[in-house]
DNA sequence: TTATTTTTTTAGGCTTGCCTAAAATATTTT
DNA sequence: AAAATATTTTAGGCAAGCCTAAAAAAATAA
């Protein structure tokens, strides 16, 4: 049985994995978790010792199978409460992360499968993340940006980089949501921002905002 | 913000205060908690500086105001989850209760009235027991027992004064369920067993049993 | 009402998870 | 490769929540 702090550890580390190949640091994780360097040292002696990672000091942390199994089910149950959140409780996909925060730490493996069945098996979350199944198998996509495209290309709308409330209130606002074909129409040369087709209508989108969008190619 | 810790000893000062009118003991939270009087001890201390009750060194705790809204608000999100498992996701009532103890601090208003409603705002939980408004108000239903009617007079099945697992399991095994009517027929002199009509079948009860089951007269 | 027993509180300790500041190591720059 | 900078670890502290053992107060019995 395993702490929330723990927990929020290996979760993170997971999280930081994907984007460098070889350990993550103790200052990455800090930054991801609002907590101190040294907080993150003792922890990491800590998950060491249980198996979870393989820690060398001043060389970072990677997870072992174990630890990355721990880490898929806590995420498997975040996103499963998300999916809840939004398809049951008419929550939106910005309300739901601090929520799904609190209850990815409730231990009970039932629960857990129940809930995936009660939601018919989902394999997205509200923000387009892929669910991993009961054994800890993910589905990567390779991802894509929107502003990864050519002009004249078209991309599907499945998924966001950013998923902060403020970026997700802003596509609502946009009427930019998950699914939607997203064509690039002509690219302006001063600010980068993208023209695009979307629906019926017509948008200029921010590079920035562009790149905070994964998409797969039509 | 309250810790797991605090909310735990202000739902056991609630449970425990419907049984003795004043102060409930340090003792008693104890036994209750599973816990030593000591760490209780400093956890009243606690409890009255932040004004969600009235302590008094050796005279027990009484709930302000506060503290009462406070844990009937707990005691809500803890029946409504248990709800929710049993109705929504095939568990069975013996089951629900630790993973109610876990869910019922998940700290979101909008996720408890989005479930009730989802519930569509159920009044008992599954073994009975009355679940709190929103705004802290409780319906208690004065608690007759099986072992409490005379000879020929017939009570519905209402509720379950021992919540354990163990007894949950036991009735089911017996086929007594939530909403029966029962009759007693007969009082055993030896043992104060009694036999009952249950639906179509004739039942021997012990008076064990019988003094944890809820009824009301009909 | 005094003595005995029970209950409660206090005192002092332990672990977890956090912190700051200083020391050690690694990385980058010159 | 030495110096400067950045990162990480160690050392030492603090609060929360638990514990045991001893002291104090309350309740019960003689």
């Amino acid at each position: 049985m395993l702490t929330f702090s723990e927990e929020n550890h290996l979760k993170s580390i997971f999280h930081l994995s994907s984007e460098s190949e070889s350990g993550v640091s103790t200052n990455s994780i800090a930054a991801n978790l609002n907590t101190k360097a040294s907080s993150v040292t003792e922890m990491l002696k800590k998950l060491n010792d249980k198996l979870l990672i393989v820690y060398k000091k001043y060389h970072g942390a990677q997870l072992t199978e174990k630890g990355r199994k721990t880490a898929l089910n806590i995420i498997r149950k975040h996103r499963l409460w998300e999916v809840f959140l939004v398809d049951k409780l008419n929550f939106k996909w910005d309300e739901v992360h601090d929520i799904a925060e609190q209850l990815e730490h409730i231990q009970s493996e039932k629960l857990t499968n129940e809930l995936d069945k009660f939601l018919n098996f989902p394999t997205k979350d509200p923000h387009g993340d892929p669910i991993p199944n009961p054994a800890g198998f993910i589905k990567f996509t390779p991802k894509l940006k929107l502003s990864d495209l050519n002009i004249g290309e078209t991309g599907k709308f499945v998924g966001v980089k950013d998923s902060s409330a403020t970026f997700l209130k802003y596509l609502d606002k946009r009427q930019i949501s998950l699914g939607s074909n997203i064509k690039v129409l002509h690219q302006e040369e001063f600010d980068q921002s993208l023209h695009v087709g979307l629906d019926e209508s017509n948008l200029t989108i921010s590079i920035k905002t562009a790149s905070n969008l994964y998409i797969t190619k039509i």
